[in-house]
DNA sequence: GCCAATAAGTCAACATGACTGACATAACGT
DNA sequence: ACGTTATGTCAGTCATGTTGACTTATTGGC
């Protein structure tokens, strides 16, 4: 594993990031490895997203409705009103691509059994079937990067993207993908798991 | 430092991920770690951002002026082709944000000194002042978020972010970051500081 | 000095994904 | 029956990305 941001002999993440020559070497604002940092976001940011982006493309798809696969996939059931408030739009901008979903049948929307008012949402075969392609390549992306690294970078990677996350959203994000992880998804009768 | 995917007392980044109960509880298609690391980097992307698009937003500008206006501060006399082969967007994408910065007078435009097509890019004061206040909130928030993890987590992190980056755009980053550092800025002439 | 190549700016047109505010419909619950 | 809730929808706007074609200034080689 390579750590561009210190120069020196710097062995198998040591020391923090205090090795002389690496730290404030251009003395501008803040520290120098904060704003490696910042740029080092950005770039991963756009890394993290290449991938899906191009296999989304031919199928007339965005980035907004590969977010939509993806939480309805994780999360049977899902409500309307619960996936706005994960993905922080507004009805109209998701309604657009949810209807094209719809519509080319990737997501199938069921009247809920106890509150028929409620749209729950599912993913089809074919919606999971491109899902999971999408979620496999950005895994084995993740997968690779943590691989890069050393023993335990998995861990620190993700708390340090749970740290990321403003302060409002953590309780939210972090019920969240504990509900994920085999718990319920976030109410009662959906849990059957797909395909209604 | 809280580890919201591995639910034991999982100490301090002892094991890698594989406390029992948290290794696969769901066992979805791939590993239920990875899948958190997706939804947590698009969650923490959206903590990354959200501090600067609050100031941003009472100058009339978005998310591509700050991408410029960060650039160009790190990278005084960038030219811009530069600019264009950093954010991978089209002439016409960056002209319209350029265009704003420049007749604002966040940005200043210079002809080249040896080459006279080209317009190197620096801030004013004024642009300066306002991309300090970005980069400022931004690393403190990135700061903050090292701070709840443990010793080494800012390298750990750094290497993370860098091996997320697609395979082809590293050189590049890395040669960016380095020179950024207090190494030459990618040219010749155009050591000079900050408005010409 | 001519001319092809280069750096940059510009124009017209378009797509996506965000936003707003207002309004419609259906179902729930008191 | 009526107010509330969940959802859908309409109309319009904005920010940011795209394409392709074209202009202008300047450079460097011949």
């Amino acid at each position: 594993m390579t750590d561009i941001t210190s120069e020196g002999p710097s062995e198998h993440r040591g020391v923090p990031g205090q090795s002389p020559l690496a730290q404030d070497a251009g003395r501008r604002s803040p520290n120098a490895d904060l704003i490696a940092c910042i740029e080092l976001f950005y770039f991963a940011y756009r890394g993290f997203t290449c991938d899906p982006d191009t296999i989304l493309e031919q199928y007339g798809f965005g980035r907004a409705h590969h977010r939509v696969l993806h939480f309805v996939h994780r999360n049977p059931g899902l409500k309307v009103a619960e996936l706005l408030d994960i993905l922080q739009i507004t009805k109209q901008s998701l309604a657009r691509v949810l209807k094209q979903l719809v519509d080319e049948s990737f997501i199938i929307q069921k009247a809920g059994n106890e509150d028929r008012r409620e749209r729950r949402l599912y993913l089809s075969a074919k919606g999971a079937r491109l899902t999971d392609k999408l979620t496999q390549i950005q895994a084995k992306r993740i997968e690779g990067a943590l691989a890069e690294l050393g023993q335990g970078a998995d861990v620190v990677a993700r708390n340090f993207l749970f740290a990321m996350i403003a302060e409002k959203d953590r309780p939210q994000v972090e019920a969240l993908i504990r509900s994920e992880h085999g718990g319920l998804p976030a109410d009662e009768s959906n849990c059957n798991p797909r395909e209604p």
